[in-house]
DNA sequence: CCACTAGATTGAATCGATTCAGCCTTAATG
DNA sequence: CATTAAGGCTGAATCGATTCAATCTAGTGG
């Protein structure tokens, strides 16, 4: 069926060691050999058997990526990202959705595992997990995307969603608003606790009066909704800063149906900078975070500490979200 | 580093053969051996090599997914269609992202075959491609992925352009809409061609006016500049259907900055039905495509040629797409 | 007490690429 | 001509799990 290293030495006429050389180190063998052995290969359509490689080797040229769901624009992103920096280097990337399901985690990592992936990337639903630790203590590497954990055990890749906060604050203050609705999902989900720190923490530098609106789902429906609560408020704030774009979306539309000018009466800005942000009928300021840059960096990351072995320093990298400003945010 | 199936051998005092055939045919071993090895198992951490299994059975449980760009909304979805069907059984997927680019198709497929995957489930950019048959010829099943190949050798999922085309503009014409512009881009694109003849037939059908925009670029900014077009026309059309969802937000965009009344004045109809079509500021109606439905059953299909072999017969599955009919569409 | 059987266990051979000690040429040097 | 060195090349041993023919053990029946 296959063709093998050892049927490519016979046809040929050199021995396997010989072919090896021509595949791993090529300077140490003569050239006219060099040419035959290739010509063969060529004709024969030979390509190595990798598992046998790795067998010998011990390690793979693949790694784990491990999300919550790929089909989340911020994953998908970093997903790109991700197979983008791997593939610089010759590695291939396997794809696990956990679907934030601690039991679908444990099974993708055991067939990790069992593939003997030299690294994972992995964004944790409970970070407690000590599967980390065991994978370390099986030569894995683990880079936590999207997470951090104390102590210095693991590199990270994560996004400052204080910093996020608070300078989506800070920006509309600048802009003269004072009086802000801050639209979010249960405090339960970590970057909207932490988004709502930051803005908590700008407000009271800036003397910003923030109306917390709370909404079960992040999506535009339930932004729909937010808008209704923030239109019943006693006083109409002149500025919203939603947890995410989809929000911010449903917003923009609760308002506009309500005859409330955007961003003239009020100021809407969002968070994450989906692609769509720019399409919308008003395109959307809002606060981008790097994602594909983040994907990048985290397979580089996850590489390096794999190559370097021992002498590999554990890196934590925090990425600053960046405002971006379009047409729904304006001057008070 | 690593345990072997060896130590355990060593450590439970009994032959290599006898802890394979715990790990694999535990009713034939004796209960008290097998009890004893598997508690050496557990104590000594071991999880077999899945590169020697592999290598002695000649496959892998993994498949690869070589997709234009998964950032993509469409691939996205295809995507995580696909993972979930090969996950139900047991086989890990391997991202690859081929930016159109023949040559990182070509280099992917070189990995995918060193990785001895079990299948490929493949959307070529070039159908011409021949190395789909190199991988048949290597045992490798492939799978096309939203493209169609003439003759049987190869089992399919694609979506009919043609219907969905069709079924835009009898839609509309049903509305009552009898002057209709069609936005679209490079006919290049087969998907665009393919959606376009489905436009023509059902506008002779339905004796339907039909002003071709041709942008270059299928984005929102394109979009807009459609939208100026449109305004620009003889006759003003009273509905205009874009070949993607993108393309239908920029005219909304274009058409409401021109104080054109959507969908009184003017309706729009989208094509893909993103996500954040019904986050618009009217609601995109668009046509939808099963994508995440039809990487589900890729999966399955590739999957089922795998374990059968021989006696398997090449499918091609067709799906239709679908109207979802939203706000940004009205009756004439 | 022997023969026979079923059940349990063994371990060498296998998959395919890599490695490396050692062999074979050739060329250069004394 | 003998010696040495260097460059090429060889092929057995290796990685770890699986397989299967061969061996061993215990139990049953005659």
């Amino acid at each position: 069926m296959s063709v093998s290293l050892r049927d490519v030495a016979k046809s040929a006429k050199v021995s396997v060691g010989t072919v090896s050389n021509v595949l791993n180190r090529p300077e140490i063998v003569a050239e006219k050999t060099l040419n035959r052995v290739r010509e063969t290969i060529k004709e024969l359509g030979f390509v190595p058997n990798g598992f046998a490689r790795q067998l010998r080797f011990g390690n793979s040229r693949t790694i784990g990526l491990i999300v919550p769901d790929v089909s989340n624009p911020f994953f998908t992103e970093v997903a790109r990202g991700v197979e983008d920096g791997a593939n610089k280097r010759d590695y291939a990337v396997f794809l696990c959705n956990s679907d934030e399901s601690v039991a679908k985690e444990d099974r993708y990592i055991n067939v990790l595992i069992e593939q003997q992936v030299r690294g994972v990337l992995f964004a944790p639903s409970d970070i407690k997990s000590n599967r980390m630790d065991e994978m370390k203590s099986r030569g894995i590497s683990v880079t936590l995307l999207d997470r951090e954990l104390k102590g210095n055990n693991h590199c990270s890749i994560s996004v400052d969603d204080i910093y996020g906060g608070r300078i989506a604050i800070e920006y509309l203050s600048d802009l003269g608003h004072h009086n802000i609705a801050w639209v979010c999902g249960p405090d339960s989900i970590p970057q909207v606790a932490e988004r709502g720190i930051g803005v908590a923490k700008a407000a009271k530098v800036g003397n910003v009066k923030i109306e917390t609106v709370r909404v079960s789902l992040m999506n535009s429906a339930q932004g729909e909704e937010a808008a209704k609560a923030i239109l019943a408020l006693p006083t109409l704030p002149t500025a919203v800063f939603c947890a995410n774009d989809l929000l911010a979306l449903g917003v923009m539309r609760g308002l506009i149906a309500a005859k409330v000018k955007v961003p003239d009466q009020i100021s809407i800005l969002g968070y994450d900078d989906i692609k769509f942000a720019s399409s919308a009928a008003i395109p959307l300021s809002s606060i981008s975070q790097p994602a594909y840059q983040m994907g990048v960096t985290a397979a580089d990351l996850l590489l390096s500490e794999c190559e370097d072995g021992e002498n590999h320093q554990h890196q934590q990298i925090r990425f600053q979200p960046q405002l971006v400003e379009r047409e729904s945010t304006k001057k008070r």
